[in-house]
DNA sequence: ATTAATAAGTGTATATTTTACATTTTCAAT
DNA sequence: ATTGAAAATGTAAAATATACACTTATTAAT
């Protein structure tokens, strides 16, 4: 029993992670230019592999502070990845994490020094390996969790617009939605308070700024509430 | 390069699967006794480990076929499990499967042979690891395809009383549903073919047989339709 | 053959939720 | 003061979800 299960084959295990991000008028995902091989010089998804002293969280949000100098960001397994071949040098089986981060203060310095790039969802050129499949299920699990906890808190800076709310949502649902009905589903949520000042940028009259009520909004999550736009 | 990325840790995976079933008015599980050190004796989940040579969903299939003597099962990934400690032997990342069979014809000479046994959902015995965590998670995956997916195709026999099939509803939902509304929202769906023959076992008046439209059900399921109970 | 017992089968009215849709307001710039 | 541009606002109609109770069919017992 010393040597464990011994005759069972061990596998190296990746971590690469899908960073969402939102620009206010875009959906978007952080990625990284490959340096090293195979592969070097292609875009890829940030990742690393797991070491046996972490769990799989421990290793994403390594990975993603390594990059982004993020700590404390929303991070979630997405699905595991373990097609014999999808890495021509040895065998690997990658666990996809997604997280969702506040485009506005990340370390743009952190880009130029890992070749990291943010692109629209609705253009993402071609990864490595199964890096694009990795995105689009990510996307869907996205899609899916607008309907499930309300998303603006990790994705939008803490004072927004509730236009720049809907079009959050726009973005991710790839969909146009009717103004008045959006404002009216949001607020039957109660997860947002009014504030005072007005953001002046994107118009004369300008636009109230909302944050969201944290309290609330986590009640809200734990509720398990079914929310449809 | 020949070794490959040389210097990186590597873990062995194992894969332990949440096998369901329901037989006619429970939602269960099947449990195996461990028959070897650590914890040798205590239930467990079917479990194994990956191969270097397969995928993930080959290895639940196998150790599903190994344990049921069943093919081409329903089956999908859960969660993956990667505290460090889990395992007390050795460090060791679990996936977690699910898979849903039809109890009927489960083949009772296997259980023997594996000490296998069917607890309903609602009594679960303490297991070993983490794998009780890995069925609730389990559990609560099944509730939320409810309303995703018409499950019962794949938990019920090929013929089924519509009362059977509500039981099924509120042994996963773990709640009593109206009779009347069951039966009209399960109607509005149109994936259910009324037989002429009828159930005599239940009632001296007898229930009429369904069964599911095979191809009006992967339609359905195919454009994604939410359904609430 | 009448009766009793048992589960199956069925419909509707009300409440709630969702949808579609157009005008007025504000204010800075000219 | 006029203009332009986006913000803000409410309602009626349609669709969906919910609550709810009696009749029917059959057979086993008398």
């Amino acid at each position: 029993m010393v040597d464990g299960y011994s005759f069972e084959d061990k596998v190296l295990m990746a971590v690469d992670c899908i960073i969402f991000g939102f620009d206010k008028e875009e959906l978007k995902i952080l990625l990284v230019k490959r340096d090293f091989e195979p592969k070097k010089g292609e875009w890829s998804l940030m990742g690393g592999f797991l070491k046996k002293s972490e769990t799989l969280d421990g290793a994403a949000s390594r990975i993603l502070h390594h990059l982004t100098g993020y700590h404390e960001v929303f991070m979630e397994q997405l699905h595991i990845f373990s097609e014999v071949d999808r890495d021509p040098v040895e065998r690997t089986v990658s666990v996809a994490y997604y997280a969702l981060i506040n485009i506005e203060d990340h370390n743009a310095e952190l880009n130029k020094q890992y070749s990291a790039q943010w692109f629209s969802v609705l253009e993402i050129p071609n990864l490595i390996f199964d890096h694009n499949k990795m995105v689009q299920h990510a996307i869907r699990r996205l899609r899916y969790k607008t309907s499930k906890d309300p998303i603006g808190f990790e994705l939008l800076p803490q004072k927004f617009t509730m236009r720049q709310l809907q079009k959050l949502y726009e973005a991710i649902l790839n969909e146009k939605l009717d103004k008045r009905n959006f404002i009216n589903k949001i607020n039957s949520l109660a997860i947002l308070v009014k504030l005072e000042d007005k953001d002046m940028g994107s118009s004369r009259k300008g636009s109230f700024l909302y944050s969201f009520d944290e309290e609330k909004y986590k009640k809200k999550i734990e509720e398990g509430f079914y929310f449809r736009l």
